[in-house]
DNA sequence: GACAGTATACCGACCGGTGTGTTTACATCG
DNA sequence: CGATGTAAACACACCGGTCGGTATACTGTC
């Protein structure tokens, strides 16, 4: 067969990975157990292990998966929907939010995840903890890119990502499906006094 | 014996409750097991059994005394330490929450258990939406009473909500101490606005 | 081209343990 | 006598992970 590249799946590897993906983002973690993977992937658990090594692993693949997916996810949104500058360009970050919300019903799959895993030694919370870092960056940058001085950018660029992470929360286990747009709109007025 | 009231519960009830709520806020409902409980509790499960019924049960109960514990919470250090009125009596809800937070490194309970529980029929998840309710209204609450006009009390409040709930998940998934602090300052600089 | 050895991908059965919840018999106390 | 509680075993299901094995493809040698 042709050789395959370091670090690519095989067939039944890439359907356990998909299936866990999927399963662990809509039950939790713990709830779902190795052999309903491997059953609902047309596999085995054998297969399972000689692919990823532990369950563990196989989390923290799906949350760097997600992590990947999610990162792609907002730059392209913002090559293709946002401003090229101004505050639109912050606030499209909502926007994209929204988009990638829309078959995402039990919200972050990161804080989630934290939930069951968080204060453990899993390799999932570094990852957990990376994709906050980015999030709160990419708010930082763009803040800094409309044109707020830099002292200030850091400050309102983490406020943002409170609105962002506080949206989410809000949106799952609050219930209320407008809290994106509120947050979005919070975000606006904060923009827009900074910039003032 | 001394006839029990409705709802109070054995010294054996007590200790169990007691335990299962630090074990599942410290490690979560799945990664707690009833025999863990029982045995921590100096009990067994067959008491467990006999005065909750059941672990979903149990879990509801946790929440529902914990909401109880920060509402009440809340309401005393509002009197104790917050201004009779005005904007400060508002942000003081950041500071009561910092001060909840202080013996809270998992940080929200009630996100923590939605993320393990949400989309369920869990009798939890219904502690938790009241929960948020509670929290939303708190602030829509304190924001008209501190001199917002009611039409736009409404919106600040929910956005001050945001910032409350952004904040908790950001100090813990996040691992950024000062979110708390931060949200405060962002939701000083709103009302502010708002009081102009 | 045939063959043996090796590598790769995958499998069903099995392991020791834990999960929720139930049952039985018994003890103690007011 | 009812309430509260205990100890131990049980039922059934599921948990994360391991084991020895099979099938197929590849490689080197003759």
């Amino acid at each position: 067969m042709a050789a395959r590249q370091p670090g690519t799946l095989t067939p039944a590897g890439q359907r356990l990975l998909d299936t866990a993906s999927a399963l662990f983002y809509q039950h939790g973690i713990r709830a779902v157990g190795v052999d309903a993977i491997a059953e609902a992937a047309g596999t085995t658990k054998k297969t399972l292990y000689d692919r990823f090594g532990s369950k563990d692993a196989l989390v923290a693949l799906y949350l760097g998966r997600r992590f990947e997916r999610w990162s792609a996810f907002v730059a392209a949104y913002l090559d293709e929907h946002a401003p090229d500058e101004g505050p639109g360009r912050v606030l499209a970050v909502y926007d994209a939010l929204a988009e990638w919300q829309r078959d995402a019903e039990r919200g972050c799959a990161f804080v989630n995840a934290f939930a069951e895993i968080g204060g453990t030694e899993h390799p999932g919370v570094a990852v957990i903890r990376a994709e906050k870092e980015a999030v709160r960056a990419l708010y930082v940058r763009l803040v800094a890119e409309a044109g707020v001085p830099e002292a200030a950018a850091t400050e309102l660029g983490l406020r943002l990502a409170l609105l962002h992470e506080g949206a989410l929360v809000t949106m799952t286990a609050g219930g209320q499906p407008d809290a994106l747009r509120r947050a979005r709109a919070a975000a606006a007025d904060l923009l827009a006094a900074a910039l003032r």
